[in-house]
DNA sequence: CTGAAAGCGCTAACAA
DNA sequence: TTGTTAGCGCTTTCAG
């Protein structure tokens, strides 16, 4: 056992060593202490006591209270990141970006949930209580109570949002989501289909919307038809009823493409439900991939996005927004690709 | 520069409300105020003195810095639950139930991803720096360095372990997976199935341990053959070989359980590989119910777990550790049923 | 019934 | 090159 706190107090816990606890041992002052832990640069120290100091503070395996830091900077050095939906896989890939990046800069990354119906809990229990500093949004409820708050409170809390346009906000950080949509419609095309459809997500969401005018925009752009796409929520069943409605307004499509990868589960079983075959009937592409894509039947064809880099971008642009440099939309390019699988062959007869 | 805010500062914004704001405008001190928000039973006060401060708080929209209070009372109210994988699901429905929880306990839930590879990163950012009064562990990995920093910290942070075993860690909070486990053979049991084989997960964590004992133990009351079982890493993939695995050794297996949600996926993939089908050739259960079950062809017949009340139940041991109350471990008894859907049939003849 | 004052652990002017 | 001191916003004895 190495440190043992300091004196001899009765049959206390080696208690967490305090800064003055170092400064005592060291020789110096608290914020002599201070400002070499915090490398202050304007400091100008002897490089021996600055030495003892740091040989002390690792002595005692000292560590700061984070708490009475941000209590005298006012500045809590953690964000949060609100997630619509944790049980959605596809927030984990954009989490692990935002967290290591936010790492890197010194912060704290807390998740949280921001669900339906719990009304604005996590934002109350994070940011109204002064629990951190900047918030990433990545709900996509449209009239989320949240956003008008956020907006109104101009000057207030620092955030971004994240895969969604908020209009005026100027604080949007996507993907390229249209041109990784009209990859979608290339691919499909580049295999000879001339009828592709669309399940999208509910249209008044921003981040559905953008891949359906991908989408569409593509397929204009190629002479073709771009009527065919059909809503449904963010879900299996979402994904079925909506290829349902789809394939009995147009039997003729012979590509479908699902803003979701949960959508895409419940269009394989819609077209398994009208007794078609995946890809012998029609071709299936799933916007988003994940590991359980290799294990569908047949093997999903999916859009892979930048997820991590989406996460760690909209870090960056909060980070920007509190140390006060620019602040704007921005986007992540590239970084999309279709990984093939199984789900998309060339059209029937 | 004093304390001032309230004051004609240039152009401030519309600070935030603190405490002495309230007394100032409600005539009073700090002290009564705090007192009176903070509902203190010892404190005798005029009810119009009462009134009038909880107005004042309400119009002013006042809200405490949870900053400045977890400094001087060095509680911070918030707990950390550590996951060990975000992307998996099922993790969703207990990080629910403990954030309810939590919430009507007056804590925060910040839920952090506690991977492999990150090291303690988690660990490290949230509770050395002593953001939070408790650590819910969902990990589980066996060797897990943090398991043996809070084992060797005793009287340190106040911590549980979710739905696992760490011995003489005195801090389990579990579900009955070996009741449930059992609750599986039986169903297959009673439709006729006598070759049952499971899909485990790796036998050295704890969670996998659990649910094959239980697995086994059914089968050896019943008098069946208890040695068809096959371990795999929790993960489609990991499902897919060990099913293969098992399948080769045991030809004659007419039914499977699968350990987990995602193997199960990776199982339905090795019988597909083999020419066979579910449930005509093999019945097939999952642990874990999900949402997609309904949506897999075909329809997956599967075990839920009450994960939120497991979420919830391990929130309410680390209330009653923190509060000084017993600590000892615990488990949700029940709450667990088979929820059919297609894959389970009649053995094969 | 209510106020004064000390202090939680740290940072940051300002002195020396 | 280092020390002093005044807070950050809140809780909590202890007085009055």
């Amino acid at each position: 056992m190495t440190s043992e706190a300091g004196a001899g107090q009765a049959k206390a816990l080696p208690a967490r060593a305090r800064l003055v606890d170092v400064a005592k041992r060291a020789g110096v002052t608290k914020s002599v202490v201070s400002r070499i832990l915090n490398d202050d640069t304007t400091l100008r120290i002897r490089p021996e006591t600055r030495e003892r100091v740091l040989a002390v503070a690792a002595e005692l395996g000292y560590r700061p209270n984070v708490t009475a830091r941000a209590l005298s900077v006012s500045r809590t050095r953690a964000f949060a990141l609100l997630i619509p939906d944790l049980s959605n896989s596809v927030y984990a890939a954009v989490t692990r970006g935002a967290f290591r990046r936010a790492r890197d800069h010194g912060y704290v990354l807390l998740i949280a949930e921001d669900a339906a119906g719990d009304d604005d809990a996590a934002y109350a229990e994070l940011v109204t209580a002064g629990r951190v500093d900047g918030l990433l949004v990545a709900s996509s409820r449209p009239e989320h109570p949240l956003v008008e708050r956020l907006l109104a409170d101009r000057g207030g809390l620092a955030h971004v949002f994240l895969n969604r346009e908020v209009q005026g906000s100027n604080r949007n950080v996507g993907m390229d989501m249209q041109g990784a949509s009209a990859l979608v419609v290339d691919h499909l095309h580049d295999r000879g289909h001339r009828h592709i459809g669309m399940v999208t997500g509910p249209l008044d969401l921003a981040p559905a919307r953008s891949r359906l005018d991908g989408f569409q925009g593509r397929l204009r752009e190629l002479g073709l038809d771009d009527t065919a796409h059909f809503a449904g929520t963010f879900s299996e069943a979402g994904g079925c009823a909506a290829a349902h409605g789809l394939l009995d307004a147009r039997p003729e499509l012979t590509a479908l493409y699902a803003s979701t990868f949960p959508q895409a589960v419940g269009v394989m079983k819609a077209v398994r439900d009208r007794g078609w075959k995946v890809p012998a009937d029609v071709s299936l592409i799933a916007y988003d991939d994940l590991p359980m894509a290799e294990f569908l039947d047949p093997p999903l064809t999916t859009l892979a996005m930048p997820l991590a880099t989406l996460g760690a971008a909209a870090v960056d642009a909060l980070v920007d927004q509190i140390e006060g440099r620019v602040i704007g939309s921005r986007q992540v390019l590239g970084g999309y690709e279709i990984v093939e699988r199984a789900s998309v062959a060339v059209p029937r007869v």
